[in-house]
DNA sequence: CTGAAAGCGCTTACAG
DNA sequence: CTGAAAGCGCTTACAG
């Protein structure tokens, strides 16, 4: 920078005043500033920038595994929202990993990011205060953070394990099974009480597989709802559904005459198996928007409290279920 | 920090070599440190530590999509290598987009990145050589770029083309479609080139589909290479094997019955279709090593010309192709 | 509209 | 082993 204000004959304080767009600047200075920067191949180093700010312009993305494609979604409209605003994101994948969370959170602090976009693994690490306090906005994704300064971008997560056992009860299944997520995460945890709920106030028993990690062993859980005589299930998660879809197929079980199956989640290989697959579809990209947008919110006006979007999941109405796919 | 060295009754200098482990501090001395570093809540901050520096403990992974689940695979295992080694990843989707991904490659030169892995939709953009300038071990993945000072980890893209469409030849195919990915693709065009070569030297002739986007008219394209009388198709690439299952399934046509697949590229759901399908996978965990390790080389000792890597595709036969699922 | 100057929070020769 | 001091490349009151 130095070198691009000799050359243009000008003070450092021009130069980035004219970067920076910050302040009016004589045309005629302005233009041999541009043309020695021109010259010289000057950089701007944002190292510098986000040093003297003390912010860096990125927003951190906190999740839990990028190949989950709720996630590669997530990442991907997230990552465009932050693009046309001018942030960088920082990816940060905890592998479902609470100690991994914990450092990564830390490391944004660290790294003073503006903001972060978080798909907590642990909704009260101490970790997300930490990084609050070092004055990043902090919104949470899909499950709510416990911190009260945080915002949130939610799902109805109950109503969905209770509407996706309903749709199974009005079809006349009584033994319905639950195969849903590792046990710290919120939503799955709302998901199989909405679950209990509907199946319960059916009268008929609930019967719930949960799997530890994070789809690995979502045929297992299958096979022993099946074997407990369960005829449909509510399968939570897109990687606990292709290990289901996955042991169906190899057992040559059929949907929906074997086992009937809603799904909370929407792979974009819903429509690939045979039959599709009847889901309740989060609607992902809105959510991603709607973070970057509370985010930036925050990032303007200073606020106490995080605000908190709750959106409704989508039916999307196939074969896995009901035979024709269509909807009642 | 200051507060930090005063409570400690030590000088800066010395909280830093602490906190760093640079030097030897005395035991005493250090302790004092880090307790007092332990009651304030001191958090370093990174941002003044990559200005000092003059780098950014961090490497910029570019791709066209995340939502490619090759690419989904490819930046978890770069991440996972990165955080193992201490660098954050900024992760940056061009959708595929020329002039994003140049914004993106400039920006990473004004963050002053440590390194970049970057899967170059130009490889000859030259905002490459624009990151190399600034200091970043460049290394290229699935794609070279054109700049000599990059490393690249890719894979023999050729030869897949070839022996898919020679599997295919082998089973009495004569008339077998390709369909790949858009053109400025490095590793489509060797996709073709490989099939091109393999039919020709049947005596066959080739046919074409290439697709300008990643894959949304896949099935466009199946549906002219098959009204054209292919029985098998060779599909390279996740998004575009979807959008031909897909269309496939539509239209109520049996693989490989009524068309026989084999695709280049591993998606999560091969296993998940009806048949499943036979496929080429690209080894993407370990190139994904590969590349960060060639970048890591290349930030210890300075090299002028960047080292390359080439890895082999695994067949995995499944029964998209022969009905049995076997190979030869 | 513009320049001189201070300072963001670290690290690292340098001297002791 | 340790401290005082310089400096990384910007931005921004402040004074003119």
């Amino acid at each position: 920078m130095r070198e691009v204000a000799e050359r243009a004959g000008v003070s450092a304080a021009t130069v980035s005043r004219v970067l920076s767009g910050s302040a009016c600047v004589r045309p005629d200075k302005r233009d041999q500033v541009l043309h020695a920067v021109e010259e010289i191949g000057y950089r701007p180093n944002r190292v510098a920038t986000n040093m003297r700010r003390q912010r860096a312009q990125m927003v951190g993305v906190v999740v839990p595994s990028v190949e989950d494609p709720y996630f590669s979604q997530m990442v991907r409209a997230v990552e465009d929202a932050c693009y046309a605003k001018g942030f960088g994101v920082l990816l940060c994948d905890t592998g479902s990993d609470p100690a991994k969370q914990r450092e990564h959170l830390s490391g944004l602090a660290a790294e003073r990011v503006a903001g972060a976009i978080i798909s907590p693994i642990e909704a009260g690490a101490p970790e997300i205060g930490e990084l609050l306090d070092s004055g990043a906005a902090v919104v949470a994704f899909g499950r709510r953070a416990a911190d009260p300064r945080a915002g949130a971008v939610t799902t109805t997560d109950f109503e969905a394990g209770h509407s996706a056992s309903e749709h199974l009860l009005a079809r006349g299944h009584t033994r319905i099974g639950f195969i849903g997520g590792p046990r710290p995460a919120v939503a799955a945890a709302e998901h199989q009480t909405g679950y209990e709920r509907a199946v319960g106030a059916a009268g008929a028993a609930p019967i719930v597989a949960r799997s530890s990690s994070l789809g690995d062993d979502g045929g297992r859980a299958a096979k022993h709802l099946i074997e407990g005589g369960a005829t449909a299930l509510v399968v939570a998660g897109n990687p606990m559904a292709a290990s289901v879809v996955h042991y169906l197929k190899i057992e040559r079980l059929r949907m929906p005459g074997d086992v009937a199956l809603v799904t909370i989640g929407q792979p974009p290989w819903a429509e690939l198996t045979n039959p599709p697959l009847t889901s309740l579809a989060p609607p992902v990209r809105a959510m991603a928007s709607a973070a970057v947008d509370l985010m930036v919110q925050r990032l303007e006006r200073e606020r106490k409290r995080g605000t908190r979007l709750v959106f409704e999941f989508e039916w999307r109405h196939r074969g896995s279920c009901c035979p024709g796919g269509l909807p009642e």
